[in-house]
DNA sequence: CAATAATTGTTATTCGACATAACAATTATC
DNA sequence: GATAATTGTTATGTCGAATAACAATTATTG
């Protein structure tokens, strides 16, 4: 059981594991930490649809909001609108979405799926579910959404700092 | 201040605001948006010492394992050793921590924090508990210990994807 | 209506976080 | 003692994110 500390305390200059304790107690060190786990299992999901994290969450935004607007899309994943391009270059050149011409305002693009688009987003939703339910099946029915009702009150009482 | 909310949001075009509902149910994009929050506010709770996260979390590190060296530390931190050396580089020209010479292997630093680095630890960890009671606020005493601990489960329980 | 301002998508550039490759000095291993 | 492995380091490339500038278009306003 508890094994004895060999010599004295000052262990870490050799192997001993390097200690926690003080960061443990911040809930941003554990965020941090298991949004780094979640984040690379869930580019490995991806990684099969010829998808990554942000080009996922964009399609299925265009598809969840049919002919909206770059600038819309940029402030829903709060991206730049410059640097959206290159997502939306992304997945309109492996033809998932098509920018159109808005009817109404000749600037801005009209974002819309594809047939192809809506189908793999299909695909990848269900992967990502399994991928969500091997990742919270430690936490039980309730306390996945727990968790996830406590992330939004977080996010939500934290919105006004900027 | 009734002054109408209209025209400083990103006009929904056509519709109303941009729906999220898909994204919603996964965990990690709840994870990512309230982790986005924290650590801007953070950000700004760090500045005023000098410190970005990473360098705090460092220097915290360094505090609570006196002599350890920075692959050790880089294993801690999760980050190549090679990126460590800047962040080792800004701590120490800021007289917060030292590199001091192995008495075991030549090759390696021994890091120390030096009383300087612990008072400005002691100071920055004040603001970030701080800045923690208010991120954490609306989730209640037990709330926010529910939250650390399912995001430790999670962080652990995806640990071996690799 | 005309002149000016604001918006949209875009390019270029910069910055910071992160990974890889290579290297000298040192240590470990055979 | 020759060879391999480790430590800290530099250089380099990638990727996400932020800013500035720009042409085309729309909105505002005098």
């Amino acid at each position: 059981m508890a094994k004895a500390i060999r010599k004295s305390l000052p262990e870490a200059g050799q192997g001993g594991p390097v200690s926690d304790r003080t960061l443990r107690g911040f809930a941003g060190y554990n965020m941090k930490r298991a949004f780094n786990a979640v984040q690379a299992d869930l580019a490995r999901t991806l990684e099969p649809f010829g998808l990554r994290m942000m080009t996922f969450t964009a399609l299925v935004l265009v598809i969840d909001n049919p002919d909206l607007s770059q600038t819309q899309l940029a402030g829903a994943l709060a991206v730049e609108r410059s640097n959206l391009v290159v997502i939306i270059d992304d997945l309109e050149q492996a033809g998932l979405i098509t920018r159109n011409p808005s009817p109404t305002d000749r600037r801005s693009h009209a974002l819309r799926a594809t047939l192809a688009g809506r189908r793999l987003c299909e695909r990848a939703l269900q992967a990502v579910r399994a991928h969500e339910e091997k990742l919270l099946g430690g936490l039980g029915e309730n306390g996945a959404a727990a968790l996830i009702a406590a992330l939004q009150t977080v996010e939500q009482g934290n919105r006004g700092g900027e």
